[in-house]
DNA sequence: GTATGTGAATTTCTTCACAGCA
DNA sequence: TGCTGTGAAGAAATTCACATAC
């Protein structure tokens, strides 16, 4: 029913793991799916593929389920992922260069457009097709580029300062791979992907506590 | 109250949040923290930080706070970090490079106990100071290291079975970088990390439709 | 008959607010 | 006075179950 006002987090999470199953299905040249079967591919249940669905207004057909294409359009539009984004990666140690290297950001119309380190060694060099530049360009680069997400892949000493550089330089989403708070204005919304959380939340099941 | 039965998952996330910022503290030679400080410091609330800490039985002192150190040394063990856990890492591309590098491993007691991949390029090469090894060995390794933990850095189309491969291998604890759902026997525990949900929730929440 | 969309019920998680202890 | 621990209240998310549409 809320056609299009907020959609709640853990709802935009699923939809995310929807789209990816819509394109392999649209890649196999399916034409229909159920809730159900969208479910089973995705980790979920019927009810919530459903609910979560609704979101985006009445868009199935009763009896007969969803369009694969449609859907998946329908999806990427909501989510903001249709015209694509530029991305300014800050950090290219090992997991920069991964990162910069990751098929998945063309995939889902995310493009690197600049790469940026402080490490003279590295500034200059050329890591998949683009340029290392010095930190200190962030800003002055981004005057033209426009880009409004920063991926942080630096040592957690320097994420702090680099997070406020890439805000200064009008990045409007970030990405954080440093293993630290980062203290925002509220207006930027900052995901963190953290292998300390994660591997601490597996230990704790591996203790037999968790059920 | 439930000193140490089931601890709900949000809750664990945070615990090792704290976890992380009580060693800096205790780094940092402080004695003892209180509710507040400590939920500056991770980014959540005074409350919350006393409801998640009540999981584990009292152990903060009224008009005081928590001993920085033993706090610690309780969090870690329930966590089940205390023991240290051997991990078994599959794909040695660029992640895989970037993650055996990873000294935040070593800081929180996982240690990475052997390698494996399938590329006959990489097979036999060091990485980090250990061989990487045919991924059909799997097995036959890991019934003398006995790891519990397995990470997965290949490509999507590899991921399941080679989750496959790793609970056969004896693992009960999945860390998975692949794209994909994996299918797995309920006893097993999987965290995900995928770029592509981070990266779809910072999209959406640029549309400006997420407040 | 089959599968959607959605209010209602339920469960889970978070915040409040205060009694009790140092 | 200062801060913990925790029941109670509130908010959020999930699941149920069914009216409705094909």
């Amino acid at each position: 029913m809320p056609v299009s006002s907020h959609i709640p987090t853990p709802t935009v999470e699923r939809l995310a793991a929807y789209l990816g199953c819509l394109r392999e299905m649209r890649d196999e040249g399916r034409q229909t799916v159920s809730s159900q079967e969208l479910a089973q591919r995705a980790g979920s249940n019927s009810a919530q593929v459903r609910k979560d669905l609704s979101h985006l207004g009445q868009i199935g057909t009763p009896g007969v389920g969803y369009q694969v294409s449609a859907l998946h359009d329908r999806l990427a539009r909501a989510l903001g992922l249709a015209e694509g984004h530029k991305v300014l990666l800050v950090g290219v140690g090992s997991l920069g260069r991964a990162l910069s290297l990751y098929r998945g950001f063309r995939q889902e119309g995310f493009t690197i457009a600049a790469l940026f380190d402080n490490d003279p060694q590295k500034i200059g060099k050329r890591v998949g097709g683009l340029e290392v530049r010095p930190l200190a360009e962030l800003q002055s680069v981004n005057r033209d580029l426009r880009a409004s997400i920063g991926v942080i892949a630096v040592p957690a000493e320097q994420a702090q300062s680099v997070a406020e550089a890439l805000v200064a330089a009008g990045v409007k989403g970030i990405l954080n791979f440093a293993p630290v708070r980062l203290r925002l204005p509220e207006h930027i919304s900052v995901r963190a992907v953290d292998l300390t959380r994660e591997l601490a939340v597996l230990s704790y099941n591996l203790t037999g506590a968790g059920r």
